[in-house]
DNA sequence: GCGCGACACGTTATACAATAACACAGGTGC
DNA sequence: GCACCTGTGTTATTGTATAACGTGTCGCGC
């Protein structure tokens, strides 16, 4: 599976299509895809790991394109609440969705040697913790799934 | 099953009970259960649900324990490290372990009305992602399974 | 007894994450 | 013009977490 993530692949068309796809959704849904939003989504893409609002934040401010905490957050909470980006809660960080458009729970998978980071899909409430929500009257809105571990590229290597 | 948690409960044994099999536990891997983690494990347990750690320190602070951040700190990372503790990454708020002992990996139901949380078990790399985790030669180590949503207490409480 | 390392604790300072609150600017509909 | 909505700019503040350094204590080898 390619957008597994730990696999080395043609970055720049990764940039550009996943800005394209974000382009015509915000187009079918009349969302306002404005320059600091578009700016924030291709750092994101750019950097392809997880990435924290003051580190986009610092190169906004270089760019010129907002200086204050508000700017970014503001970005990152529309990139979130349409699907375009996900926050990691185990780094509080952020990495731009894999497969933009689609309504998906993501689970991730997060190496701790080099912070590379992985999207791939769940079953929205799955397997054992669903049913054991399901059996106490728990009603599951949203999940969490993040693994921390080891990726390919990094396995063997010292500390 | 009584440990998922949001059933009422006779809470002095459970707070009683949770030390004692902690101090056990410490006294057979001979780690040191000092005085403030001690407390702070007493106040996790006391307050049943998710905790900040600014809030454990307001605590220590008037009961003379310590007063600066790195205590509450030092005493959290140790609960967590050797599993009394959980840490609730969605809210960055810390949670008395409900199976001490057991090594195990949670996974937490959180209610977002009441902010209830109750634990429960999940297979440790399981399901789905443990699957995708292995086609691609990435080895979990620990993860992170959170759900939100709203508990059985809370069904149908407006807002 | 003495030196030494391991570990817990105390304290200062700082970094990083997130939001509240208010002002302003541009469109759109009437 | 005017009300309204959305996005942005800015100031200030709160909340979360760690770096770095010093102190005290205990147990161990000598
Ligand atoms: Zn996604
Ligand atoms: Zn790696
Ligand atoms: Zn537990
Ligand atoms: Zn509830």
């Amino acid at each position: 599976m390619d957008s597994l993530g730990f696999k080395h692949h043609d970055h720049s068309t990764c940039i550009s299509g996943g800005v394209a796809a974000v382009i015509q959704s915000c187009k079918e849904a009349g969302l306002q895809f404005t320059p600091v939003r578009k700016r924030v989504l291709e750092l994101l893409l750019e950097r392809h790991r997880a990435v924290g609002a003051y580190e986009i934040l610092d190169t906004l401010r270089e760019e010129g394109l907002g200086s204050q905490p508000p700017v970014a957050y503001r970005a990152l909470d529309f990139l979130v609440k349409h699907g375009f980006a996900h926050k990691i809660e185990r780094l509080n960080a952020f990495i731009a969705c894999a497969h933009p458009g689609d309504n998906h729970s993501p689970a991730f998978l997060i190496c701790r040697s080099c912070d590379a980071v992985a999207e791939t899909a769940t079953v929205a409430a799955g397997g054992r913790l669903g049913q054991a929500a399901e059996e106490t009257g728990f009603t599951i809105e949203r999940t969490v799934l993040e693994a921390e571990g080891v990726c390919p590229n990094c396995q063997g290597k010292p500390e």
